[in-house]
Parts: structure tokens; C-alpha cells; sequence
DNA sequence: GCCTGTGAATCCATTCACAGCT
DNA sequence: AGCTGTGAATGGATTCACAGGC
């Protein structure tokens, strides 16, 4: 924290600015240390994490500096300490309840996916518009609902982040459905680009993006380049 | 293009650095144009454009500016031509073979899916090491293949680009194999980090490391604050 | 007058380099 | 001696602000 003076001379409290990508990196840290940590390791060093990872040391470091000394000086990080800290601060390991919007293909694929579960994102609702789709179980406890119980569910079950994986035609009126439920976070699959808003976060997952990326790229490979 | 002169005097060339956001943001304005576009609007500004893609408009001239001059000062751009040029910048509009490899519930998702061929992605090939899967035809003209077949029909279809829908345990052994292959570009949707090595690139979709984003910002909302 | 194209200024993130602790 | 924690320096990307063309 920093402290300031502001224009009436009053001593205000300004948190350090955290950078989104410190966020992004330490989720991936707290990867490679469960694998670390299941392979019995019990102490690493900013070196050593930072070429697992392939990030800088001094990034490691001023990453977890954000949030405090977790490390010894002359020894190093304790792995199961990092750990804890690491959950802590992104508040994964509690058990987070999401609701799936849209069970097409990828929706269905998503719901049946084991990894959400295992890192503690519990889908406990699906819904779909098709009259055809409702009332199907998905999976294992999940019966799809139509639209018009979306909001009364969210409250009821207190859903906290929603999934959309509709046609980009409707995603954004699902998306508006989803913020008037008081839903506060959101993961697009939709190619439509979905912006967050005062109290709604929005992650989007355009995987065509990420191929316009890749292609972009194969073509400076292969040596056509058209910039100035 | 720069104009540089090296330690012996000999004059170089050096293409202006693009930032790889600029390439990510081109793709997110490609998919706003085109929709104007079908819409039949035939003019935009960069203010115009920059409120629907909730960007700043200088971003999207300097954008734009790294590749040539499309705009006309005191009009616009038109839509036509702007969607031309970036489908010609990032080399989309050609169609892209793509192999995947791991036939589970994200890849067959995947395969079905609608979109990546709407955008020249096409998938041409499928590979899995489960022998039960083997043959089977996930999608029209599409039969898994063992992965023993995998380099030989790589070099034979001329496939470009790679995804990994594998479970976390064999993605870096696909990967391996992909490059081994020949394959220059990668986008991996396992829960494994994999690093872009010289001559080939490597986008990651961690589903999972997105949701924790969320889960992050979501304590920030709720006033749990443990940054210093 | 209006809107693009772009150097300059600003803002933000990463890396360096070293003081401080064990 | 070794490795963390962090201010300072660097390096990039974004935004400003205005010259230049329609």
C-alpha cells in the first residue's frame, strides 16, 4: 500500500496497481507447483520455477511481492507454503458454482469435461432455448433448463460465474440475461466479443482468434510480410 | 521499414516491430467489419469503429498504420476495402488444413464444430491412441487414425497447422510428435503449458487458467483484498 | 470541418542489480 | 554464500495531440 496526500490534505490509501498478467502467470505457477508438490518436492528457487515456467526470475519474485514474502532469503520458496499462499490470493481451492448457458456441442463437452471439476468449478445448471434439450440430463445431476428459470436459479442456488457457449447470435442477449441475474463473472466461448462492464467481468475464449493468431504467424514464417 | 547501420558500416534493413496485440485486436476488428459489413454499411471512422470494439481510436489507426494507409482523411475508412486488407494482413480468406489429435469430448466438440470452418480453418485429419476410437468417423470424411500414421499424413496432406485436445498426461508427447511432423503452428487445449520453440508457434487455451482469472477479480469485487 | 496518420509523451510491465536477511 | 525482495532502469505498448489531406 502507499499512502498520498490528497487535494483537501487528507491521507489517503491507494493499493499497488496489480498487472492483469501477474494474475494469468500465477495461476500458472500454482500449476507447475502442484505438479512439483505431487512429485514430492518440498522447496524451489525463483531460478529454478522461472525455467520450468519459462518466465524471468526477477518476474517470479516481483510477481509474488504483490502479495507479500512467501520465500526465505538464501534458501528459497517452500513448496507447500507457495501453494497455500498462491490458492489463497486467487481464491482458487474453495469450490466456485457455475452455470453453463448454451449445450450445444462444446457446451455438452464442457459439462462432461473433468478438469472444471477437479480444479473446483462445479457446473450446477444448464440452459439451452431448444424445447428439444430441456429437460435432458447431461450429466450426472444436471438437467437442462429453459431460459426463463435462468434468473430464479442463479439467485436460488447462488451461481456465481456463468459460461457462455450459444451461437455468437444469441450470446449477447444471454449475456445481458446472465448481468440481470447478478451473475459478476462470465466465460465467452461465443466468437462474439463480449466487453465487461461495472460489476460483471468478462473472459472471452474466440478460438478462431487464437487460429488468426497462428496463421498471422505461419505467414512471417514463411517469409510474406506485409508490413511497411 | 528502418534504415539502420551495423558495426562494419553496412546499411540494414529492419521492419518495424509489430506488437503481438496489434495481430489479436486486427482479428477482433475483422469480425466487427464484417458484420457492418453484411449489415451494408460502407463507410466507418476509427471513433466509430473504436466504440463498438471498446477500444481507444488511436489504437486502431496506429493499428491499421503498421501495414499501409487505408483510410481517407476527413471521411473514413470503407468497409469493403478494410476488410480486404486485414483478411490480406493476417492471411485469413485462404483455407488452413489442420490436424487434432485427441478424439475425447473437447475434440469431437471440436471436429463438429461449425465455426472453424466458416473461417478457413478446416480439419482434414483426426488422431487418437485409444485403439477403440480408431476408425471410427467422428464427422463427415473425417476417420480417427493412430498416431503412428500421424507424420506420414501430415507431409502427405500437407497439414499447417495442429490441436491438442489430449488429456494433460500426453500433450507434450503430441506436441513433440507435431513438431517432429513438420507442423509450424499449435494450439494446444490441454491443461499443459506449452512454449512456442523456434519454428513453431504455440498458442495455449487453458480453460481453467481463465476461470481462475475470474475467481480472482471476483474476491477483488467482494472487497477481500490481500495485495499490500 | 472532419478524420486519418504519426511523432512525441505517457503509461505500464519487465528486467536489472543490489541491499538485506538466513 | 545464496537467494529473496525491491527501487531504479529499461523496454514496449497505448494514448495524446496535431500536421496533413480531403
Amino acid at each position: 500500500m502507499y499512502l498520498f496526500t490528497n487535494s483537501e490534505g487528507n491521507i489517503i490509501l491507494e493499493s499497488v496497481k496489480i498487472p492483469e498478467s501477474t494474475i494469468e502467470r500465477l495461476a500458472i505457477y500454482l500449476r507447475k507447483i502442484e505438479e512439483l508438490y505431487d512429485k514430492g518436492y518440498s522447496i524451489i528457487s525463483s531460478e529454478k520455477l522461472a525455467n520450468v515456467c519459462k518466465v524471468n526470475p526477477a518476474q517470479i519474485r516481483k510477481d509474488l511481492s504483490y502479495f507479500g514474502e512467501f520465500g526465505v532469503r538464501g534458501v528459497g520458496y517452500e513448496i507447500s507454503e507457495l501453494m497455500r499462499e498462491i490458492k489463497r490470493i486467487l481464491d482458487t481451492g474453495r469450490v466456485w458454482r457455475l452455470a453453463l448457458v448454451g449445450v450445444g456441442n462444446i457446451g455438452s463437452a464442457i459439462l462432461r469435461h473433468k478438469n472444471f471439476y477437479k480444479r473446483g468449478y462445479n457446473f450446477i445448471a444448464a440452459f439451452d432455448i431448444d424445447p428439444q434439450k430441456i429437460g435432458r440430463e447431461v450429466i450426472q445431476g444436471i438437467k437442462v433448463q429453459p431460459m426463463e428459470e435462468l434468473e430464479d436459479t442463479v439467485k436460488r442456488l447462488n451461481i456465481e460465474i456463468g459460461v457462455i457457449t450459444t451461437p455468437s447470435t444469441s450470446a449477447r442477449e444471454v449475456c445481458r440475461a446472465l448481468v440481470n441475474a447478478g451473475i459478476k463473472a462470465i466465460l465467452n466461448f461465443s466468437p462474439i466479443f463480449l466487453r465487461s462492464r461495472k460489476g460483471c467481468i468478462v473472459e472471452n475464449m474466440d478460438f478462431t482468434i487464437k487460429l488468426d493468431n497462428l496463421a498471422y504467424h505461419l505467414c512471417q514464417l514463411e517469409g510474406k510480410n506485409f508490413s511497411k
